[in-house]
DNA sequence: AAAATAGGTGACTAAATAGTCACATGTCAA
DNA sequence: TTGACATGTGACTATTTAGTCACCTATTTT
């Protein structure tokens, strides 16, 4: 579950297609496609499925079309859960550096 | 650069080498093939290069041994740089939603 | 109904990645 | 200084993944 996530992260295509999502949610294919001049609709369509299977991405058809709405629900979960156990410890750690240096300045 | 830590993350067995590590830091390559008897050392060795490669690990030699330390700043980074733009919003909806329903409770 | 539009399937090739092995180097301890 | 120990290298195979294509179905639009 979580080993999906990661792996549709891992690639850069997949995570330009969610900025395009977190930009302009609820997009087509065909506009995705719009944003990818470098690669085919099927190229696209199997990144936007790998994303779909991670839990990343949640579609709605509409007539002939189908929307694709951005879910951050599974990266707030790896990041709370996974990365806050490694990013935690130092980003508070910084935070408490700065909280120093700024009462050092006063 | 963004993209090697990604890609080190995608895998089970470089995940759970870095758990390994946080659970005690600048063991050598022996002492983390131990944990991994599914593996060969060649195979552990080749994920510990990945590891370094994308700046999660740090190695110093000690003599005939290379301790291994997990540095945590490139997964601090992406979590603040990319990761928090889409659990934000999510993480802080829900922090509101809990505050409503506690204030509702009084 | 015919043509145009939007998306889907299965098979296929090419590239990247995981994993292994024979062999090699450097280090320590007796 | 010999033998055991700890790690490194280059080549190799197998698996996975990215990307493409010919062909297909479903939905408008005219």
């Amino acid at each position: 579950m979580t080993q999906d996530v990661f792996k549709a992260l891992a690639d850069e295509t997949r995570r330009a297609l969610l900025d395009a999502l977190f930009a302009s949610d609820g997009q087509t294919l065909s506009q995705l496609c719009a944003r990818h001049p470098d690669l085919t609709r099927f190229g696209v369509m199997k990144h936007l499925d790998v994303l779909e299977a991670a839990g990343l991405v949640t579609t709605v058809r509409d007539g002939r079309s189908k929307l694709h709405f951005l879910n951050p629900v599974p990266i707030a979960e790896i990041a709370n859960r996974w990365i806050a156990k490694y990013a935690e410890p130092f980003t508070t750690a910084m935070v408490g550096l700065k909280a120093d240096l700024e009462k050092e300045q006063s």
